[in-house]
DNA sequence: TTTT
DNA sequence: TTTT
């Protein structure tokens, strides 16, 4: 059919760190778990109330899942722009499941990180400081990889497609 | 929270007329199902392929309720902005099952009907027979005469919410 | 500046035929000029009011021109996503003056006909005929006439940005 | 018309307070000027470069004026959403004038802050001098200080509209 | 599971 | 004029 769009918009928080995983290709998909919450007051209590949204996202447009792996983390706030898709699938017992998820492929997908400072514990003064920029979120201590976001902008990679592969993306 | 958007976007066809539903308080949901569709090449046969998203919407804002119910029909092409919610449920086996839905409720909701079938200068017939509204595309065969819906915007009703009941929302 | 968002979101129709200019490099732009109107009826005299806006529009997006000028016409309907820019310039006099136009290039951008029976003087049932429905395009030979796009999807071409070259883009 | 859509995004940061302005009627106007930016590598020098557009935001909706007017400062990061407005005007010298601006006003309009600047507990220095930062809210009595605006969500007013003239709306 |  |  022409003449259709399917849009998703959401600016929200990671309730995980991302979930990397590698294709047979050579390839990565990158899932994030997003929330989105409302408050409100309740008319007749008055209450304060608040519902969360969870949000299942799946990048795979190459240049996003890199940003989403190198600057997004537990707690990271992201503006997301993807599209609606429902997956069928079998669950152990054999029972079909469906799962609905926010997928950026392709173009008109987007990610951007919103919180430059992470959760910065100590001074932030500078933002710009040797390294130029965020620091933040959660070189947490312990062992391995380490994080370490700094310049979170997933738009340039849709520019110059292939000027990742040797070069940061700002 | 603060600070979060959960926004979805849809333009599409309806692949069935609105299902109406009577709440015990005297109000209405209405729901919707949607499809959108992207087309491309593939890269290796070179044939064009095509896929379909079906998104299954609910209405619970009432002057839309009243915009859906009144003009909308199966194969009409929609505007729709709402929000992403999922919803638990048991099937009759006491299963858990999960549907994700793109919920208008509330501000920040919009539904616009956009294939008026504007400059209509011939026959109209199919649009307006007996169940008095657009039943989609042209099988336009046979009898009934009939008015047919003219001025579908679910804007107005927005802007004064409770200027609907004695007037025609356009 | 990391994390920032610029979108414009339009669904309305052409005030015009889309102005194409051909570039020194070879390439184009095209010019739209898109009417988007609410109508709101007025509290104190009940009378319904209509209020319409122009928006100018330009595309550099080398794929979308071509649909642009291939299936747009004065009164065409389209969706339209791209950003917001505001450029200075010198009228004869040499005063300064500023223009802000949503502007289409490069990735997030998208333009989509969406009354793809324009004025479609034949048959078009059942969608899935022999001819499935639009075809479309382009018999702007002559005098007169002209017109009528059909099959417009400017999707297609962004999913394989070099396939247009040599064929339909659907 | 019916069928239209007009509407814009934007995440950006505030370039000066917001400008408040009464209104005869005891009404409110706020006026925001915010930024985004784009950077790229461009492809010829390899230099990284940078575009900012400045966009003219004016707030009409009750509620929302609140909200700017309490919790928004220069440098604040907002996430926006109205709809594109061009106004005529004359200059001092009776020259036409247009100027375009993205408006705030009634249903389908959002404004969200995105930089909670949470829980600061310590230094905020560095936005905008005397008493730096978020004072928001309820110019609640006296003195010094101020603390720092914490839970600023625009969505709230829409759900109880008049709702927040005696309460905090968060 | 996030955030406020 | 912001932000990085």
């Amino acid at each position: 059919m022409a003449g259709s769009v399917n849009k998703v918009i959401l600016v929200g928080n990671l309730g995980n760190d991302p979930e990397v995983r590698n294709l047979p290709n050579g390839g990565k998909v990158v899932n994030l778990s997003i929330a989105t919450s409302e408050s409100w007051k309740d008319r007749n209590t008055g209450e304060r109330r608040e519902k969360t949204e969870w949000h299942r996202v799946v990048i795979f447009s190459e240049g996003l899942t890199r940003v989403a792996e190198s600057y997004l983390r537990k707690g990271s706030k992201v503006y997301i722009e993807g599209q609606l898709q429902t997956r069928k699938w079998q669950d152990q017992s054999g029972q079909d499941k469906y799962s609905t998820e926010v997928v950026l492929q392709g173009f008109n997908s987007n990610l951007t990180l919103l919180d430059g400072r992470g959760d910065n514990s100590g001074d932030n003064s500078g933002y710009g400081g040797g390294d130029g920029g965020f620091r933040g979120v959660r070189d947490n201590g312990g062992g391995g990889g380490g994080g370490g976001a700094r310049r979170p902008s997933a738009n340039a990679p849709a520019f110059e497609p292939g000027g990742m592969d040797d070069d940061i993306p700002f």
